[in-house]
DNA sequence: AATGAATGAGGATTCATTCAT
DNA sequence: CATGAATGAATCCTCATTCAT
């Protein structure tokens, strides 16, 4: 684990093993409460640590929080490198980026809701910091994956690029949100009824095939409607 | 003002002013703090009530909040009446859609901040039910505007009715979330350009644009590619 | 009571009575444990409010401990002005103003071992600035009375009067010092013998003598030695 | 380094160079803080060892500041043999007395700090003890000199040995408070004015001078107010 | 009805001390 | 012996809620 701003060099010193017990307790914790809510002593009870030692890891309960989002922000790095968004065409790569999506949602649930905290806005600016880093790189992937699909013809080619990339980006988010929060993920099943509750694949395809249409990709592409219809 | 579960009898009989001026001032609180944050002897002060008074109204903090969430759902469901989903084309009623959420939007920015709060999850079950309501006339109002559309030859007909009313839904609220969060706020500048920033015009033509081209909407009907191309 | 930077509006409106035994409790804790000693929670137990109570009268621990400092020096300045330095020769003055600094000690012993806190430098700064003040006004006092007693001829010319100034000061904090501290008062009775313990007749003789040689008092103002040699 | 009831067996075995480092770095920190804001962690950070370390060498922190005051009074106990008490007349022994007291206190200036920290009476019982002895050499020393001065005639018959004895101890006091706490070094300024910081001799020639007067020093003894005056 | 003083449980943080390595 | 991680009691302070006036 490489050094950080948000935790002390004492807990680079500790077991692995104890550092996740301490990161995915203090996550859940945090996702279930919010931040305010959310009783640091508690969670170093859960931990199965003392709070002494929580405050020997992390300066503060805010510390603690920037912690576990930079260490999110790290997980999630690395998953959207498996999108790959050099290779194939842009429906493959969108394809991928939502299943990529996903996989992340729903295998770091917790982590995903501690995002969603952030973005309530009522976090210190310090958070956006942090996650400013991870938005970029999105930004860049998406906006290359769209230059590179306008230069081989399979969009057309008087698109909006930058509002084109947040369309993008705001799928993926809409997705999450749905996977993490309860709200959207009650709204979506209202909307697409409950025995559609867990049918991913549903997901990716109106997504890549909504996103598609909007790009305005040929049919060539392999993305034609056709392929998409229920 | 109709009766209701979050404030008391005595809330009914003070005046209209005072009511606002307590709304107006909580509301403000809770978006800025968030609710464990908010301080409702604060609020009081703010307000220029006494928190005895404050207490008088509402049974707890949390019947305050909810007391808030009630009325913000009033507000919008008034505001989305201007929608009018019966007059002219999809498009047209698409744009409206647009131009009467960032209306409101801009109007009520915390009430939309309050909304987020609660859809972060943390909030109680009770917030759920209520905005439940607000969701279904919207959810409803997509999916007969979608239907129409359908009917009149508006939109291709293989289409998924549900994923198309959510996909409006969504785009809303990513719109929503761009006007109201500092932090998606801040994605869309970072996306559009800071010169961008408070071009709704550009906003409302996308939206209505990218969605449409999803629907696979006819030219004939007005909203071509052209129209929208920048 | 007078406003004061230190206690809140809610402090003064409360029964005088109720000020007393918060201010009593408060000096005697503080007097017995130190400041960083003192537990300000049990301070609200033994005055009989809760810690709630004390938070609404004072900001913080630090606030509470300058109210009580502020209050000791009203009261040491209200005690100060039976000295009458304008009234007989300076030998009087000084009697007067050692039986009063006596009065005062053993009147309020728990503010004098506050005093002695504040001397200990380990106090903030701005309990500087409070004691400033008073000791402003001793300092004009006794420069006053000095040059007074040269104009008389009561005094020898060549004094110099600054230091004499000093040392009638030093004479008297080490006056307070001895009946307030536990470590100077053994110290005392150490020097002066057990049974000569509770004799303030020989203090103040013994201090108005000594300073009088110091100060070359002439025979005829009524100091001479005689008059205290025991 | 002998034997003490304050620190370990092991504390002997290191060396003295490492106990230096441990008893300035203590005393300084004791002496900006106070005993109860101290924090023996940080003092042991700071001193280079490891708390382990510093609790294999003192049981307790109570002992660690025990052990400081010992080691203080060891050093003043040294410093006060240079006053010769048996050479010169009463005021060469005084005006060595003053000069020895403002060495020691400008060379060990936080001792001092911790002395005066003793004496605030928020020290424990054990404490007292500990400086009983060193008063006890200073009491001696002082009547012994007194004593002597009034059989060679140097000061008047009728004076009162024992107050005589506590006075010039008063001075000696106030003297090193003067020198050592923020609180009275300001108060001395101000008595004497900013330029008179610093000027030692006059310090000494004052302290000297009054107290000669006081005990009735004749002229011949090389006294005379002449000498003093400025 | 209105007021706002009073309450005290709760929570973040510190630090003297212990003990396994 | 030395180390420093671990412990958790202790403490300052906040704030939702009550209730006497």
């Amino acid at each position: 684990m490489a050094s950080s701003r948000f935790y002390k060099e004492t807990f680079e010193k500790i077991a692995p093993e104890k550092q996740d017990i301490i990161f995915t307790t203090a996550i859940s914790v945090f996702a279930e409460r919010g931040f305010d809510a959310a009783n640091i002593n508690e969670i170093a009870k859960l931990a199965g640590i003392s709070i002494g030692s929580m405050y020997s890891y992390f300066d503060s309960k805010e510390d603690l929080f920037l912690a576990l989002v930079e260490k999110g922000l790290e997980l999630l790095d690395r998953a959207m490198s498996e999108c790959c968004p050099d290779q194939g065409t842009i429906t493959d790569v969108l394809e991928r980026l939502f299943r990529v999506a996903i996989r992340y949602t729903e295998k770091h649930p917790d982590m995903c809701r501690l995002y969603l905290l952030i973005t309530t806005d009522n976090m210190k600016v310090q958070t956006e910091r942090l996650s400013d880093q991870a938005e970029m790189s999105f930004r860049s992937m998406y906006k290359t994956v769209l230059k590179r699909a306008v230069e081989r013809g399979e969009v057309r080619e008087d698109i909006d690029l930058d509002m084109a990339a947040l369309y993008i980006d705001n799928a993926v988010v809409m997705l999450q949100l749905a996977l993490t929060s309860r709200y959207y993920h009650l709204k979506m099943k209202h909307y697409l009824g409950d025995e559609a509750d867990g049918d991913r694949e549903r997901l990716v395809r109106a997504n890549v095939d909504f996103i598609c249409r909007g790009l305005g990709v040929t049919l060539a592409s392999g993305c034609g409607a056709d392929d998409f219809k229920e």
